[in-house]
DNA sequence: CTGAAAGCGCTTACAG
DNA sequence: CTGAAAGCGCTTACAG
């Protein structure tokens, strides 16, 4: 089964000039003005012409360009939507949101991944001044901390930014962005105390690094639940690292094997979810009877065995990133940063449920 | 946990007006023909010139618009990716692999998925016609049956598409497009042919109602293995119908309820293979000793339990898809029909193995 | 190597 | 309600 090749009839090339504006007017009888007037809705034409003017555009199958429009507007129809990587479903739900706002909202959304896969390379600051110079007309970025100071260089070109997921440190001298946020300590703290409330002592916590973007308001969520509880911080207990699934089954097995002895465990992300999952169900535990076992997952994950998770909500957050990005655009709100945090929905057991 | 809103210190607008190529001519005492022949690097500029062009550049900030340039040449540097869904790990996957190579070659790519996730509806012609209007410069679609027609609206306003995944049945009077598709036939032919070989004989199938576009193909390669092997088609052996993960495991769940008694089930489709495995799982069923089960997946999918499966090969599907759209938009292949078939990669058992 | 001029296809004050 | 004209910011023959 490899890979074919061919080539076949032959290629039709379609090299007819496009009408443009002052073919319609000709054609009307009238002024591209007045075309251009009757086009956008923006004065009013009379009856007669309007009728000549509809006619024209039929017969000469007249589409505007887009382009032309763009230039002398001063703006491009164009946000982007600038992400690590695009195969990472988190992404693609945020890209799901945003692209159905935003063109709902006549905009066409723009992907750009800032990594490319293989060697985790970042595109750097170029990158942000090519997209500023006026390439779209704003731009919903997660953010990682190094790109901080390229993103101020984005907004000085005068690109409305709204930021996804999280907001990084912002170094003296940088204003805040708008932002839409994942409350994530909520979802960490909330996990813990249930599992407390549940009765267990002995809760470990598989998450991403401290001092990290995502990995310290989860653990701050972690530590303050126990801290509430009376319960000592434990350090054995603790297994922050990597954020991929392999990542997540190594920290999970290193919480079984380390001595510690857990009876229950929150597991942060989703994606370490997936691999300590893959850990219970190689090892033959039983959850939750051998190990209680709380996680993240995505909308669309299934789970198993089933725990019960928290749900990041990846498409709302990009939808309403969007939402943000176009009340800016708009102009209707005054100077104030905008920002708005959404929460985790917890989710007891898998929607799949059935046979 | 809720969802939370604020608003906090002002927000920094920079009005600056950005420079153009006439500022910066005047800046370096020279015409904006110069400057720009120093830009593009199209012409030869004296090393005086070119000085205080640069030096001009760095003092003013300038940066060129890319809006103006388009418009002078006719070009956007956008390429559209259109899909589905976004949220479908198959058609994100499309997007890694196109977003790369197109950024490598300095275009943008406009996602735009035609079907919005609620209602299922679809955009229609109008918005074939949008694009074409000199909005992008080309476009990777992933093609439904209902939109052919509009397809070829599109190539009418001259724009060059390579179509995703599979060719839909063209009408008479359409001309063919450039593709890229992948071996589906092959792939069921190949896995239905193990099961054989295996010496299973009851060999059931999962996967997409014949007739559609992804359905035919794969019917095809199953029907073809068991006559080559000289085993009769048994209709109750044949669970055709929603590409869902629920639709998956009903169908999966009707083929071992309905007395056929298969002791092999190739599953031809990624969603539809974890709503079989769902089933597995919840029955408790021991593959491959109580029934074989081999499946489709994408790249990241981890399977549970660990069937064999092809892989989908979406990520190289939409590089290969960008590679021949860039091919065809330098106008280095002739008049003839680019067409590429890519096969699916036979996976005995998931890459994630450990503890 | 360099400059003046035209033009890409629109939109919008400015007059009438 | 309508038209002539300027201009959005570039690039590229056309001359020199």
């Amino acid at each position: 089964m490899g890979t074919g090749r061919s080539a076949g009839a032959p290629h039709p090339n379609p090299p007819l000039r496009r009408a443009t504006i002052a073919d319609v007017a000709r054609e009307a009888g009238t002024s591209p003005a007045l075309v251009s007037r009757f086009l956008t809705g923006n004065q009013r034409v009379s009856e007669a012409s309007a009728g000549r003017i509809r006619e024209a555009v039929d017969r000469l199958g007249y589409v505007p360009s887009v382009t032309a429009r763009n230039l002398r507007l001063r703006q491009t129809g164009l946000i982007a939507l600038v992400v690590p990587y695009l195969d990472n479903p988190l992404y693609s739900l945020h890209a799901t949101g945003a692209e159905r706002e935003l063109a709902a909202a006549g905009f066409l959304t723009v992907v750009c991944s800032t990594r490319t896969k293989p060697d985790g390379s970042y595109l750097g600051r170029s990158f942000f001044d090519t997209l500023g110079a006026g390439r779209v007309d704003g731009a919903l970025i997660f953010p990682y901390q190094e790109e901080v100071g390229d993103l101020d260089t984005l907004r000085a070109h005068g690109t409305p930014i709204v930021l996804i997921d999280r907001v990084p440190m912002l170094p003296d001298g940088i204003a805040p962005f708008d932002a839409v946020t994942v409350d994530n300590e909520g979802a960490v703290f909330d996990a813990t105390v249930r599992l407390i409330e549940d009765g267990h002592r002995r809760i470990g916590i598989v998450s991403l690094r401290e001092g990290s973007l995502s990995g310290t308001p989860r653990f701050r969520g972690y530590r303050k639940a126990l801290q509430a509880a009376g319960i000592a911080l434990n350090r054995d207990l603790v297994a922050l690292g990597d954020g991929s699934d392999m990542g997540g089954a190594s920290l999970f097995a290193g919480l079984l094997d380390n001595g510690c002895r857990p009876d229950a465990i929150v597991v942060a992300t989703t994606l370490q979810t997936r691999g300590a999952l893959d850990v219970v169900r190689r090892r033959e535990l039983q959850v939750p009877r051998d190990l209680a076992v709380i996680g993240y997952r995505h909308d669309q994950s299934v789970l198993w065995p089933d725990i019960p998770a928290y749900r990041y909500p990846g498409e709302m957050l990009g939808e309403v990133a969007a939402q943000m990005l176009l009340r800016r655009l708009s102009g209707k709100d005054g100077g104030d940063v905008l920002s708005e945090s959404l929460g985790l929905e917890f989710v007891p057991s898998s929607p799949l449920q059935m046979h």
